[in-house]
DNA sequence: AACGTTACCAAGCAAGCGCTTGGTTTGTAA
DNA sequence: TTACAAACCAAGCGCTTGCTTGGTAACGTT
């Protein structure tokens, strides 16, 4: 495994760059964690405030709106989560190996370290407004773009038949999904599944 | 086509027993439209009853509470699909092909005439009492193990490798997510990303 | 014609919400 | 010791929310 795999394995919400223990890192880690289990919306500033120990009030010294918290969430997930693929693709140059990298890579922010901010990304996603939306998308146009090369280069290779898009999009839906009943502690581990679905993707080993 | 699919097609909000024109139909009906687009908790009571032109406190003349249309919504909307895959396993009864039917029938929740409301099922899950979660979760179970039959025949005959709860789940995921981005009007049909998500879970046609 | 049920309106209440305000503490560096 | 910014508190404002209340119109049944 890669440095940058094993290193994100570490902690809880992750080493992510903005999240560390300043008093602006804690409320964006509380806030992940209570946006994912109760949303946005039901989440209100007097909950953040309170699990971090500070008034209400006092959250408005460090955010302009609450909006901006879950924006700057959804910013700093997207980040680091960008540069882990990144740091996957040069590890693995080789097509095959690299899917299998990018596979291991996205589990391991949907249901390992980024887990908490991943799933305020992908469920809170309505909630921001139509601007950040935008600039969000930009920051995620990025992300897919790795995929995509990836994808293609295993196209040209003729190991993938089927449109790289769809085949994108079958992938995201099966590793998104995982973070409603991936066990961290069952008997399947992230890279089995990962394997699991790696075939799902290339078929059956022929050529390894 | 069995019958049951070809009449699916049809209505947009689909022929959800419960969602026709009474009052209380056409509550549910513009009700789980405005929480798609907007989210329940973003969704007011107002929206709602504007929606159908009546006046907002009107609408608890039809339910005691505005978490009874969540409830109210998600049940017809599971309960119209469950009898949709049954009747799919009744047309086919061999392994495969039900196993293709199922994916048709599932996709045309997701992404056909029940979109609206299954929409509604997967992103406002948390909005439910735990109580209701529970009712729903039972109603879920009885859909799911339709889907474990189907699976684990296939596993008798030796076309399924993997586990059928791991299996089942990543075609959970696939269908899901294809209601972000899949284009009912674009060049790829329902039909043939059935066919592609069948491939992905029994592999190349081998014995057909 | 009288009745009862269904569907609705007009008005508003109590609670909770995001956010503001003016002032106080805490840490750091000259 | 003084100076100053960052971090925070205590109080509360204005608005929106789900829901209630008391009453009215429409309509089928006897």
């Amino acid at each position: 495994m890669a440095q940058a795999e094993a290193q994100a394995t570490r902690s809880v919400t992750g080493g992510i760059h903005g999240m560390d223990d300043s008093p602006r890192g804690k409320l964006l880690s509380a806030a992940a964690r209570l946006f994912r289990d109760k949303g946005f919306d039901r989440t209100t500033v007097r909950d953040i405030a309170r699990e971090v120990g500070i008034q209400s009030g006092s959250i408005f010294h460090h955010f302009p709106t609450k909006d901006d918290i879950l924006f700057a969430v959804m910013v700093e997930v997207i980040r680091f989560n960008t540069a882990r693929l990144r740091d996957a693709c040069v590890a693995y140059p080789a097509p095959l190996a690299q899917l299998e990298a990018l596979v291991r890579a996205e589990l391991q922010s949907i249901i390992g370290d980024t887990s908490e901010a991943m799933s305020v990304l992908v469920y809170e996603w309505r909630c921001l407004s139509e601007d950040r939306q935008r600039e969000v998308l930009a920051l995620r146009a990025v992300y897919e773009q790795i995929w995509t090369d990836c994808l293609e280069a295993l196209r040209a290779e003729g190991m993938l038949e089927d449109d790289a898009f769809v085949v994108r999009r079958l992938i995201t839906g099966m590793a998104s999904w995982a973070n409603t009943w991936f066990d961290q502690h069952g008997s399947l581990s992230l890279e089995a599944l990962a394997h699991i679905i790696v075939r799902r993707v290339i078929g059956e080993p022929r050529d390894r």
